[in-house]
DNA sequence: GCGACAG
DNA sequence: ATCTTGTCGC
């Protein structure tokens, strides 16, 4: 798939911050999907101590989630872990994953937030308008603002507030476990985020896209006809 | 000025 | 993120 090169990634964070709120501008926070024939989910991860970034992407039939198509790059790590930036550390790797993919997703999950970000441009804002594609972000813990308390029930949310504004939502998957955080990225509104992620969640608090992806760019190596295609993670 | 701070 | 022992519950 093509993406756009839309700004240079050796920036300072005042250079950063500008490039987010330029972009943050074309982002589109209302449903423009198209049919939803695959969910990719991608995360990264680091080894050699921080010295070499994992980008990985795993691509799930949906809504069956069975494995379709998957990528796994490594390259040299050449941004800091900076609160705020967190894409201008991630997102060159997670471009040249994404490049070598052989099934274009038809939505793309991150592990990271969207609009949960001081400027409302978080990692999955960022790769939604760099690739053109739905995007949304799924949050393991809280960044930016605040939200009542949860139901204790499979499937109960709270909008998440900052500043007169509602950015996200906190989303029970599974009784007993702490929330995730969802918040749409590029051509989706929040309600359906939300929806499409328990659409993509099984019996673990974290959907299937992220669970996969994150085995793949942090777990051990993985046998490879464990990933022919067509499988359930085990 | 002080505290908080995605992965 | 990464490191890493012990512990609780199905």
């Amino acid at each position: 798939m093509h993406i756009r090169k839309l700004h240079p990634w050796d920036l300072d964070t005042k250079q950063a911050a500008d490039v987010q709120r330029e972009l943050a501008a074309e982002v589109i926070l209302t449903d423009r999907l198209d049919p939803i024939e695959y969910v990719a989910g991608i995360d990264v991860g680091y080894e050699d101590g921080n010295t070499v970034t994992r980008a990985a992407v795993a691509v799930l039939n949906f809504p069956s989630l069975t494995l379709a198509d998957w990528i796994l790059v490594k390259r040299p790590t050449t941004f800091p872990y900076i609160p705020g930036y967190l894409s201008f550390r991630e997102v060159p790797a997670i471009i040249d994953a994404l490049e070598q993919l052989k099934v274009t997703p038809n939505i793309l999950f991150c592990d990271g937030h969207g609009t949960i970000h001081p400027r409302r441009f978080g990692i999955a804002c960022h790769l939604g308008i760099l690739t053109g594609l739905p995007a949304v972000g799924v949050g393991k813990t809280p960044y930016v603002g605040k939200h009542d308390p949860l139901a204790d029930t499979k499937g109960s949310w709270q909008p998440i507030r900052h500043k007169e504004e509602v950015i996200g939502a906190a989303v029970r998957t599974r009784v007993g476990v702490k929330p995730i955080y969802v918040s749409p990225g590029h051509r989706i509104c929040l309600e359906t985020a939300i929806s499409l992620v328990l659409k993509c969640t099984l019996g673990y608090k974290q959907p299937e896209t992220t669970r996969w992806s994150h085995r793949l760019a942090s777990g051990p190596p993985i046998p490879e006809e464990k990933l022919a295609g067509g499988l359930t993670l085990s």
